[in-house]
DNA sequence: GCTGATAATTAGGCATACCTAAATTACAGT
DNA sequence: ACTGTAATTTAGGTATGCCTAATTATCAGC
């Protein structure tokens, strides 16, 4: 069990949730390393008597029960160090992600246990991700990308992706955070901007297609209350 | 910087301590690791452009400034650590040293600054170990090993190894942890046991060498008062 | 000053996890 | 079915940090 191996298994969950396998090439781009090093690396994981992840040649990676529990397991360490760091430490939702990417591997099930329990045993982390459990499962919610909401629909914002403290810090500065509703009242042409409204405020935003693509929401009724 | 040199450094750090170099055979028992891979890494330490170490072959190692400074940056860490899985995690004294020497290379600056800040810029970490400044110094004291205490009299424990959980739990067992007076009745000959009155308790235990040479004190006088 | 024990070093290897460059496979469009 | 492009894999190489076995240096005792 090495940080490389929990690495690539976190990778190959993230990637699994949209589209059923993680081709060799996302996999590279998401670790930022090179496809003939993932060639290898897949190869491995797939080789051992209790293989991580199910392989064939040309065909992309697929977790097996077993490389999804540890991906799920690490994937808790991080986001419980996140609400922890932001919660009891004072980190700003923007800079927990990087500090909690390097503790992840490091922290015990004594430490995980013990954080978990200070904190409530919480649900969602700062983003609005959902925390796996101890057993290995993680609740499931209906979510959708705001890319995906019609024009004129409320939605309640669900979560934001950790990865990039710019669009984090932009997105603080709307007032864009989980659990704040938005009504997508316009949407330009050509993957132009969206127009939104946050919150009860009547002023419309221009958002780019980059940032809204790290927003998952939920939609609710034209009052602005959840429908899910 | 890797984990590995920074263990070195730390390493050579404690092997100065009590004796003016740090030998290769020392380094290697302390690391667990063999003579020869220290050989290779004392080279590459000390032919950087700025080296971490001062190292001629079969002279051992002495840490340059810089080294040094490093050094006390991980204790820092290190120390901070434990009293912050101690007494805000609820870890005991003999569970912190393992998750402490895991964590002491994820964390960052920023992690350092708020725990230290947290837990009110601690002195001493829960064995008694003085905690290295920020600045990079370490505050000094007079201290000596309990094995060098002549007999009939009375010191307090200033610290204790955390190296041994076993060893901890003893100590516990037996009311022996920083600032405890002692009074050493007796010593056995040829290297047997010490005798002791621990607090203000009558009675006498038998501690055998190993355990006593891991406790640091500082004399006082008869009544038992600290005279330092 | 020699000698033998001990300590330290050199030499040669191994595993991990990455790289680049070259070869191959898959697949979409004609 | 063919062909070109893009994705993937293979081949060969690098750095880190450890290993064992063999060699060499140091130093204390005679």
């Amino acid at each position: 069990m090495t940080e490389a191996i929990d690495d690539y298994l976190k990778t190959i969950y993230e990637l699994e949730e949209d589209g059923g396998r993680a081709s060799t090439a996302s996999i590279a781009k998401h670790l930022e390393i090179a496809p003939a090093s993932v060639t290898g690396m897949l190869k491995k994981l797939s080789e051992k008597d209790q293989p991580w992840i199910a392989y064939e040649k040309h065909q992309g990676a697929k977790l097996t029960g077993r490389g999804r529990k540890r991906a799920l397991e690490i994937i808790r360490h991080h986001r419980l160090l996140e609400k922890f760091l932001h919660d009891s430490l004072g980190y700003r939702w923007d800079e927990v992600h990087d500090e909690a990417e390097k503790l992840e591997h490091a922290i015990s099930e004594r430490f995980e246990d013990r954080i978990a329990e200070q904190l409530g045993d919480p649900i969602e982390d700062p983003h609005g991700h959902l925390i796996p459990r101890k057993d290995g499962t993680i609740p499931e919610r209906s979510q959708q990308g705001l890319l995906e909401l019609p024009v004129g629909y409320s939605a309640l914002v669900l979560c934001v992706s950790d990865r990039d403290p710019e669009i984090l810090r932009y997105l603080s500065s709307l007032g864009i955070r989980p659990g704040v509703g938005l009504r997508l009242v316009e949407k330009g042409p050509f993957d132009g901007p969206l127009m939104l409204q946050v919150g009860s405020d009547e002023k419309v935003h221009a958002l780019g297609v980059k940032v809204c693509a790290e927003i998952q929401v939920t939609m609710s009724t034209k009052d602005g209350s959840a429908d899910d």
